[in-house]
DNA sequence: TATATATTTCGTCATATGGCGAATTGTAGG
DNA sequence: CCTACAATTCGCCATATGACGAAATATATA
């Protein structure tokens, strides 16, 4: 009862909701959720331990920085399916959408920045 | 989202949640409901209307009941899916089996009611 | 060691939620 | 029409929740 009380619970705000979809592309540091969501820190570090209180996220440490990820739980766990359903729920939703967009380009943007390129449109020949 | 969301909240409550697993024994009016919480009339009511906002439950009106039941959705709908996997959680949680006995016990009793039988313990021979 | 950055913890505030009782509504039966 | 009963709505209160900023903690780097 605990447990399902818990996953509840945690299911039951926009923003964890989002975070949890957002996962769906891989893990992420906090940092970059913080920045996707649009929250001060405080604010995100607190959904994500509520996310992981309730099992349905798990972390990594590297250096300074934290990774959360999807739950890797067993096929047929209660948070393994309630992640499934929602993510199912959500495939068309126009704002995880958007979320996952923006995380893209976000991504691209990181990765020229590592390389020292520009983002910027081709000049025109 | 939205649907997602009114799900969630209507399960993030332990007694919402008692309900919904009472309802797997059939539908109840709202004074057994009542009865079986141990909570207030107007309380009861605002967590069925809770439920009902969700579309996991639905109502059927006969006299001066109302009758909740599981929605009866398709198959594959968010709703029937999320019953589905609560009701899995839940199957061998004492809270919820001890409902159901008290339940059981209680239906007999109007029964012997209707009958104008007396339960109680048979005389030795 | 000192500094910068990432993250968490803590305290505070506004709002949401769950509980109740009183009042209201709807329906059956006298 | 009046009463009784089921259920809901409304207003109130206590607690839970989500938001923030400030302070604390952890770690890499100068």
């Amino acid at each position: 009862m605990k447990k399902v009380l818990n996953i509840a619970r945690a299911l039951a705000d926009e923003n964890r909701i989002r975070a949890l979809a957002m996962l769906q592309n891989g893990e992420m540091c906090v940092c970059r959720i913080i920045e996707m969501l649009e929250l001060a820190p405080s604010t995100v570090s607190k959904h994500m331990s509520i996310l992981k209180q309730a099992d349905l996220v798990a972390t990594r440490r590297s250096g300074k920085w934290t990774y959360y990820r999807l739950a890797d739980g067993k096929a047929g766990a209660a948070e393994t399916e309630i992640i499934s359903w929602l993510l199912r729920q959500l495939q068309d939703n126009p704002r995880i959408l958007g979320d996952s967009l923006r995380l893209a380009e976000i991504r691209l943007r990181v990765e020229a920045e590592k390389k020292k390129l520009c983002l910027c449109r081709k000049e025109q020949s």
